[in-house]
DNA sequence: GGACTCGTACGATAGACACCGTAGTACGGC
DNA sequence: GCCGTACTACGGTGTCTATCGTACGAGTCC
């Protein structure tokens, strides 16, 4: 059987004026944080965990989201059996007014530099 | 005697091509080393180690100094007994345009929320 | 219900981090 | 040369971080 609702289990997040931007930089200071929060801001905005081919085990890959999450960088639901991120652009762009923009910014620029893509 | 040399000891400084931005969002996730890059930002260039009147002993500020010049975000140079201290302005807007200025924007922004100043 | 998928929880571990104290070096002034 | 000031280097310590493996829970499909 299928409701509307999402799903029963939902998970803590910070709420807006929780979020701290130190938090964010060091979640931010995480190469493999980083490219996941990268690829959500190029994809869309709801992508699940194993949407990502991360070069880590799903344990530690879980243990990476969960920064994410509780820094207040991305929100997190669970979609049936799956579990969608989404960047919190709306409460990071009041928070911080330009900082998440600059900084993806910023992170293309230097792996184009690096010969990343 | 005096010359116009500013000293013989230099430090190791990164080149501007060798600053990787997850360096420096890890170096300004510390509330400590966050705070001394905006008094650098709002003080203007220079300033020496001991002018900043921080909660740690000085061992502990030596290490917070090194951690922001070897990421690349201030330059350091001994000038007679006292070591200065400047942000890397010029390099960290080429490398991340933009990054450094809304980063302290927000860093004031969030202060001014906070209730701090 | 049973199998399968997706993700979690917990325990372990090696290394990094933030911090201190003590001892020492470099420079400037007397 | 001697002393004071500014900062460093080194060693130690407790905590946090990133990683893993194994065991488990929630949901879907047959």
């Amino acid at each position: 059987m299928t409701t509307l609702v999402a799903s029963s289990r939902d998970l803590p997040h910070p709420g807006r004026e929780e979020i701290r931007l130190e938090a964010v930089l060091h979640a931010l200071s995480d190469p493999l944080r980083l490219r996941i929060v990268r690829e959500l801001a190029a994809d869309g905005d709801e992508l699940s965990c194993s949407h990502f081919d991360l070069p880590v085990t799903k344990s530690t890959a879980t243990y990476h989201f969960r920064v994410l999450r509780e820094s207040g960088v991305i929100r997190q639901i669970y979609r049936g059996t799956a579990k969608m991120n989404g960047l919190r652009r709306d409460d990071l762009d009041v928070l911080f007014p330009g900082v998440l923009d600059t900084l993806l910014g910023a992170a293309a620029r230097e792996s184009r530099r690096l010969g990343g893509g």
